[in-house]
DNA sequence: ATTGGTGTATTAGTATCGTAATACACCGGT
DNA sequence: ACCGGTGTATTACGATACTAATACACCAAT
């Protein structure tokens, strides 16, 4: 699928850094199954100049993305779509995610919520 | 029991706001259940001196924790460990609770972990 | 009312962050 | 070799974040 820049929406006064919406918008893309590994991105300029942001700041995004293995950048050509290779084992990868994890159920109890309710969170969440 | 500053351990230069590290480790002596609710912290001058900060540094922190409800200001006398109300419903605190969480499946999915062995990461933290 | 304890408002200095303008290096296709 | 397309390094500037020094307001106990 082609990626154009109409499908991203940007706040510049939200608070929330313009590069982090972009990688935000593109990781919920992957996330989503809305593009594959392999898609295109547009180009930091198509970008910088549709969104009315600085070719800087979409690079910003991009690089970031990049350094978490989300997209690929293919010389010559721009951005892609990571394959999401898995590396590591399952138990690494777990071991990875638990400090996120942690937080949520850190905040969680500070709610007063009980471990089943965090459960039933969780798995709302999962859900969608 | 008695909340000593010798609980505490800040490291300045570590990148981590002193004042966020502050809050970080009065939230995991509740979530512990090392302190219970009424507990007094120590004074900002006390714990500002112990752990070689500013007042104010202290005062930050306790300031945002008492936003939090993790803390009460009891006047003139000074702060203590909040009694844990949960304010609202499970459904308003679950709901309150679920953008954490989402962020923490975002992270899993990345990762490339199943459902399941995102659950198992969660079961493996509530277990501690 | 005074004293000795609380936390806080104000102000200031430094560091870091977010964004942008510009110039550059690189690669593929012609 | 060139041209038109990539992303990026450099630099600058404003805004915000973090910490601190000081002076203040408040309350409990006496």
């Amino acid at each position: 699928m082609q990626i154009t820049p109409a499908q991203f929406d940007i706040h510049p006064s939200s608070g929330v850094p313009i590069y982090r919406q972009l990688m935000d918008q593109v990781a919920a893309l992957v996330v989503g199954g809305q593009v594959q590994a392999g898609d295109m991105l547009p180009s930091v300029r198509e970008m910088g100049t549709a969104l009315g942001v600085n070719m800087m700041t979409v690079s910003k995004a991009y690089a970031r993305l990049e350094a978490e293995g989300v997209v690929e950048r293919i010389r010559g050509r721009g951005m892609a779509i990571a394959t999401t290779e898995s590396t590591g084992t399952v138990a690494e990868r777990s071991r990875e995610l638990r400090p996120h994890m942690e937080q949520a159920v850190v905040r969680g109890r500070q709610l007063g919520l009980t471990d089943e309710q965090i459960r039933r969170v969780l798995d709302g969440v999962l859900k969608d």
